[in-house]
DNA sequence: TAAAAAATATACTAATTAGTGTAGTTAGAT
DNA sequence: ATCTAACTACACTAATTAGTATATTTTTTA
């Protein structure tokens, strides 16, 4: 077995002990253990507990951000139709098997410390995230797609907070509904206007 | 001092502590030491930690949806204005000084077993401030008052993750922009509608 | 004012935790 | 083939944790 391997299993491990429990409440012997990787191996891999975290949650970003980019483009050439996919995608998430929130929002309640370097990873995968909606928005030739972008952002995670509250997937379908109508008021006038007749 | 005094303040420092570090890091000491209070006395009032986190978080939700609705119901009489002005109560919520968002989100990202009681008590919060958020809507006499006061909760719930992911205020803004759009797509038109057109 | 309840001070247990030490084994690279 | 780095097995430390025990003092109440 490769030495890569051995961290990637622990990583694994890891990844799937948090998503159940959490993080303070999954001690290093139970990674080692549900690896089938000796602590001292985990150790020579990761300096600390927070260093596994750290490269766990490096590792999931990647893995989850490029699944969800490859399954949005799968559903559609057409950018608009793009947008609203990403909904579909995420209520697919919700009903996946393991789901239990978003590690990195989960990560960010732990470690509520500012200055903690586990909310600096989170912060970066939701800001590439958050990009990825951003482009879609744009090559839609939508008006004002950062802001758009921003909004669709909040449904998102909003859902995925509500997917959890209530143990439904449905509010991935409620959080479509009002991007339609967002995009739409995106494709037809600049926001401002929309404002102003309020 | 009354006996109720000495069990709200350990409630009190609790709160405080669960907001600063989470729940799993705060040990039933550190609540003790911060209220003054003696562990024993604290065993005297929950019969465990689980039992004082559950009394804090219903504390919590009392104090916190009542402040809410007064500060939201103290902006305006006008239904529509009321549902907006939400948005701005978040956004002071979310500048105020020890912000560190949703304590029941926070929980039930420590407690991801299906079956946790903290898990009841923050759903039934969450059900509670839905409700009313509703009945603002329909007071507003707004179309499908259901389906957007659904809506508007996943932009608070995403706006409350992403003012954290960002350690800034300015999602509520976004948040109450998009709310706008969503109110005049069901002050003119049953939502279906404009679903067809897109 | 006297009995009962609540609170304090402090020390304790038993379990769990992150991380280390030692000594021997396996496996890949040259 | 042999050398090195990774890995195992397992015992260990020192700190921390939830919760309890004992004995005393304060406060409430009747």
């Amino acid at each position: 077995m490769t030495q890569s391997s051995k961290r990637e299993q622990l990583i694994q491990a890891a990844l799937e002990l948090f998503a159940r429990k959490g993080y303070h409440a999954v001690a290093v012997d139970a990674i080692s253990d549900r690896a089938g990787i000796t602590k001292k191996t985990l150790y020579h891999h990761f300096k600390s507990k927070e260093e596994l975290i750290l490269a766990a949650l490096r590792h999931y970003d990647e893995r989850f951000r490029n699944d969800f980019m490859r399954s949005v483009e799968s559903k559609t050439g057409d950018p608009i139709g793009r947008l609203l996919a990403v909904f579909d995608i995420v209520e697919e998430w919700f009903n996946s098997k393991n789901f239990s929130g978003c590690l990195f929002v989960g990560a960010m309640g732990e470690y509520p410390e500012e200055a903690a370097p586990i909310r600096r990873v989170c912060r970066e995968s939701k800001m590439l995230t958050q990009g990825y909606i951003k482009s879609l928005a744009e090559k839609a030739g939508l008006y004002e797609s950062g802001q758009l972008s921003e909004q669709l952002i909040l449904l998102i995670e909003g859902a995925t907070t509500m997917a959890q509250v209530n143990n439904s997937s449905l509010c991935a379908a409620q959080a479509k509904a009002a991007a339609k109508v967002l995009i739409k008021n995106s494709t037809t006038l600049p926001s401002k206007v929309a404002k102003r007749k309020l």
